[in-house]
RNA sequence: CGGGGCGUGGCGCAGCCUGGUAGCGCGCCUGCUUUGGGAGCAGGAAGUCCCCGGUUCGAAUCCGGGCGCCCCGACCA
């Protein structure tokens, strides 16, 4: 049993200034972190007992599938990101010794776990899952919203070795097992997605994302659970235009100062869902191009630039004016002698597109028939779509992620020289995934998603304490006696208690309590204790029931339970 | 890196435009009263006004430069 009266809560009464997030509130006001500079906190006592508990969640499931835990340093030497290749990216923390050696605070430890596999040097020895909980250092571009992205966090981070892709695809499966059980038990809404694979370079991956208002990531949902993917990479069947009467050949009007998707539907009265937007855009072979999508979608970046092998940026209007013969608002692809990329949404039905004449519109403008395109799916999943499984209604929610999985194959194996050799004494690399968690993302999303503005709602498994007791001091008879008796009896029976022996006023206390998040409140006042009895409280309903002290510590279990 | 905002006791802020005594609320310390949702009275401690330079008799305030932090757009656990 703790006493509040001596531990370090430095609870707040404001919000803090620099806070918006509800869970970067929440955290600070209850006094689980303190921010020291951009991207940095430090884990109060509170809230490091928070994280922990994530820890231990994850560590147990981790070894239930066989993981070993180990330490791995969290600096590098530069050699060995150099010969992976990862040395340039920009959101490496470099840093020198005194030699003037150059080191890297590891963002993640592909490097250094494909070293030690050097040492697995026969099939005998695979495979091998390895984890360690320890800081990664990210230079990021902008640290925000409190825990949810900062420049230092503890990750749990494993990598699997296998002797090939059937090895790795059971690795990897066992890892999405593991990882579904962590968040649920973490009492976490979550979605395991598709995902890209980004900085860490491999083959697949999935991505665990849980909705939350203040999640930097999009996630598409079905509204009948059977499709969840991350915007970066969700596939949908969009909404059906309603169509004007078809046409038998482009028809040009006069459009005079339209130049918006808006205006041009309320001028013509027609569903912007029946015209085309042309997006000139010049891709990074120097090349202009003409992107080609429905007026309501929105151009997806990364699929563009996947299709166009890089970069690319809108065309300058100089550009525009050269090649089309008009300027932005009334661009189309009739005419056009330019590689031409139309969305998939505009292979069938006739659209409204620019006329490439300024101040003139076409109506029933037709792929194939009026112009010559390739089709390629470069939108964006949007709201109202439909499930390309079971037709149902997609709505997009913002998401943090609070996971991952990659297949990793030998994108480090094969630069790293970590090979073994086979039944018949052949060199083989490696075949190695390599998975992640981030416990006080997973905390900070506990918070996102069970609060109601001024209490921490934390799910039973992260909660810092099963129990507060509120000792109300007033008169200051054997008040608090009874208190510490009651705590006693619940401490015996395995649960965490804090007891709220501080000199303080109810109010004051009631408010901490409702900070701290202990899914039970005891209060143990005067006003009851007259009749012998004390109130208890699921923070989460907020109905007291009323209980002879004596009988406080079997209720409170019978509650918890 | 671009755009916007902020920097004054522990926390939240006013003062700055129009230079001259550093202020308010909360918190903290002492005493008395109070005690079921952030109390009352009395007394008290605590601030390089982000930093450097300039203007001036005099700078929190005006000017120049820098730094830090937050929020909005491209990356990730």
């Amino acid at each position: 049993m703790d006493r509040l009266s001596q531990l370090h809560i430095p609870t707040l009464r404001n919000d803090p200034a620099d806070a918006e997030a509800p869970s970067h509130r929440l955290l600070v006001r209850g006094g689980y972190v303190r921010q020291v500079g951009a991207g940095l906190f430090s884990f109060l006592p509170l809230g490091w007992r928070v994280h922990q508990k994530v820890v231990q969640i994850i560590r147990e499931e981790m070894n239930a599938i066989g993981a070993q835990e180990m330490l791995a340093p969290l600096l590098a030497p530069a050699e060995l990101w150099q010969e992976s290749g990862r040395y340039d990216i920009p959101e490496v923390f470099g840093l020198k010794d005194r030699h003037g050696r150059d080191f890297v605070l590891s963002m993640t430890h592909e490097e250094t776990m494909t070293f030690h596999a050097r040492e697995l040097g026969s099939y005998r020895q695979l495979p091998q899952l390895w984890y360690h909980f320890q800081v990664k250092g990210r230079d990021e571009v902008r640290p925000r919203a409190g825990l949810l992205r900062v420049r230092e966090f503890v990750m749990k981070d494993s990598y699997s070795f296998d002797r090939d892709e059937a090895g790795l695809e059971a690795s990897y499966w066992k890892h999405a097992g593991a990882y579904r059980k962590m968040f649920e038990r973490c009492g976490l809404r979550f979605y395991e997605c598709e995902g890209d694979v980004g900085l860490m370079g491999g083959e697949v991956a999935h991505e665990y994302l849980a909705p939350c208002p203040a999640g930097e990531n999009e996630i598409a949902l079905c509204e009948n659970g059977d499709y969840a993917a991350n915007v970066e990479a969700a596939k949908s069947v969009p909404s059906a235009p309603g169509f004007p009467e078809r046409l038998d050949a482009p028809q040009e009007v006069a459009t005079p100062d339209i130049r918006t998707i808006e205006e041009v539907s309320e001028f013509l009265s027609i569903d912007p869902r029946a015209t085309a937007k042309a997006m000139p855009v010049v891709g990074p072979d120097g090349q202009l191009v003409l992107g080609l999508l429905r007026g309501d979608h929105r151009l997806h970046e990364l699929k563009a630039a996947a299709l166009l092998g890089g970069e690319f940026r809108p065309a300058h209007p100089e550009e525009i004016e050269q090649a089309f013969g008009a300027s932005g608002g009334s661009l189309g692809p009739v005419g056009v002698k330019l590689r031409v990329i139309a969305d998939e949404a505009l292979r069938t039905g006739q659209f409204v597109s620019g006329a490439n004449r300024d101040g003139f519109h076409l109506l029933g403008v037709e792929a194939g028939r009026d112009y010559e395109c390739e089709f390629a799916d470069i939108r964006e999943v949007m709201d109202g779509d439909s499930c390309i499984h079971c037709g149902g209604r997609i709505t997009v929610e913002p998401a943090i992620e609070i996971g991952n999985i990659f297949k990793l194959g030998t994108r480090y194996s094969d630069p790293l020289h970590a090979v073994y050799l086979d039944e018949s004494g052949k060199e083989q690399a490696i075949v190695m995934g390599c998975y992640g968690i981030g416990p006080g993302r997973v905390v900070a999303a506990a918070i996102e998603q069970n609060h109601d503005g001024n209490k921490i709602l934390w799910p039973r498994s992260l909660a810092p304490y099963d129990v507060e007791i509120v000792a109300l001091q007033g008169a200051g008879e054997n008040l608090l006696a009874i208190a510490e008796e009651i705590g006693a009896e619940l401490s015996d029976a395995g649960l965490e208690v804090l007891l709220d022996d501080r000199e303080a006023r109810p109010g004051e206390k009631f408010a901490d309590a409702d900070l701290i998040g202990a899914p039970l409140r005891i209060t143990v006042g005067k006003k009851t204790l007259e009749d012998g009895a004390v109130d208890l409280r699921l923070l989460a309903s907020g109905e007291d029931r009323r209980v002879p002290a004596a009988e406080a510590a079997a209720q409170a279990a019978e509650l918890l339970a």
